[in-house]
DNA sequence: CGCTGCGTTGAGCTTCTTCAACGATCGTGG
DNA sequence: CCACGATCGTTGAAGAAGCTCAACGCAGCG
């Protein structure tokens, strides 16, 4: 497969005439990264973003004692570090490869001369920020008003959605790297999940998630309830 | 002074033409609010988004029992729930005046015609969207990450940037709205503001703050101590 | 076979919240 | 201009949620 026909799967680059795609592939390089391999540091020198071609990446955020805080992980498709195209020039979080994956890299001068020529693609990049920034406000209302078991309850929902609305699905990411996107700790989260499944919200075996009462499920998620 | 006029001096808008700002003068409506009042509840139907004229406005999330956590506070020249234009329908959250306030509504059929014509206010407002992105992903590090007394160290130190790097400024919101700000509730807040100053990181009078060690502070922000 | 990383469990502790009472402050209407 | 009520802020005591530390089982892999 091209690279210049991988572009047009890409929901940033969608919209763009052939001569733009040529062009884009000309400036994008690719990389190779083997499973755990840093990819940039917080505070590094940025000059361009970069789109996710295959594998995943997660995107974190590290406190002075070392724990870590996941902000977001990508998949085929999604761009991240775009934020360092337009602001300041260093990356504001730590990215590493949660396994072997290959991205694109897109320089920063000559994306924003290509969004001069092409409005569309400001506009599918600016519907990706405004989603990622309902995404954060999210994350944000769950920190602070929700409780650990809320925060995993809505979690298991939308993972249930991304696989189909099926009642049964696995873990993409190790249960430590769950802990830490929901704000815990893997001690913490290990015992509201022994505490979800004694109550019959879900059974766990290994990484294989089956949901039980998907209504309950729901209405811990909406904090209506607590989990006992 | 003229809509057309007071437009020239908000960010956003920056780089258009003079006919472009006429064009802008007419699509845009000036609505008046008072303290307390709100603008929008999270889910209404969002028709276009806002820039502050003249005042303060808080965002916020609230939780099932009525607990609140600000998002965003803006001031003079600062768009908000712009995320409504490139996304869905809905206010993703909530919106209230703090103050007396003039808020300028910018219809999203117009504006986005706009943007497709002047690829210089697509690229102000991506960095807009970027220092929230930004923000946002801080407000999560230091939710997750940190513990209050060191949130608030960060703040006052914003403050005091904020202020020509003044030892002493005042706090323009409640204690109340600080707490919620800070994700916290006021009788923590209340106790910490006290710690803080017996042990001379602070002293505060009202909503006067005086900084009287700010490395100390430094070093609580940055986590590297805690507050005895 | 042993090593290393992941996950689980227990015990104790810290931080923060909740509930309740009270004091201060502000704005407003009389 | 004062008095009143409402909101805001402070303080105390008790309790909940989550974290730390430590030990241990288990699996995968060299």
């Amino acid at each position: 497969m091209t690279i210049s026909s991988q572009l047009a799967t890409i929901p940033l680059f969608e919209g763009l005439t052939d001569s733009q795609y040529d062009q884009l592939s000309k400036i994008i390089v690719s990389r190779k990264y083997d499973r755990g391999q840093t990819i940039f540091s917080e505070g590094d020198e940025a000059t361009g973003f970069f789109v996710v071609a295959e594998g995943t990446v997660k995107i974190f955020k590290l406190s002075m004692d070392g724990k870590e805080q996941i902000l977001h992980i990508f998949g085929p498709g999604e761009p991240f570090a775009e934020v360092a195209v337009f602001t300041g020039s260093t990356f504001p979080a730590h990215a590493e490869a949660l396994k072997k994956s290959t991205f694109f890299f897109v320089p920063r001068k000559e994306f924003i001369s290509l969004i001069h020529e092409n409005p569309s693609m400001a506009m599918n990049m600016m519907a990706s920020m405004s989603m990622r920034l309902k995404k954060f406000a999210m994350m944000i209302e769950d920190l602070s008003l929700k409780e650990v078991p809320n925060r995993l309850a809505a979690h298991f929902l939308y993972l249930s959605a991304q696989n189909n609305d099926s009642k049964e699905f696995q873990l993409n990411i190790s249960k430590s790297q769950l802990a830490s996107l929901m704000g815990t700790v893997p001690e913490t989260l290990s015992r509201i999940l022994s505490r979800m499944s004694s109550q019959n919200f879900v059974s766990i075996h290994g990484s294989k998630i089956t949901v039980h009462d998907s209504s309950g499920l729901r209405a811990l998620a909406d904090g209506e309830t607590k989990l006992g």
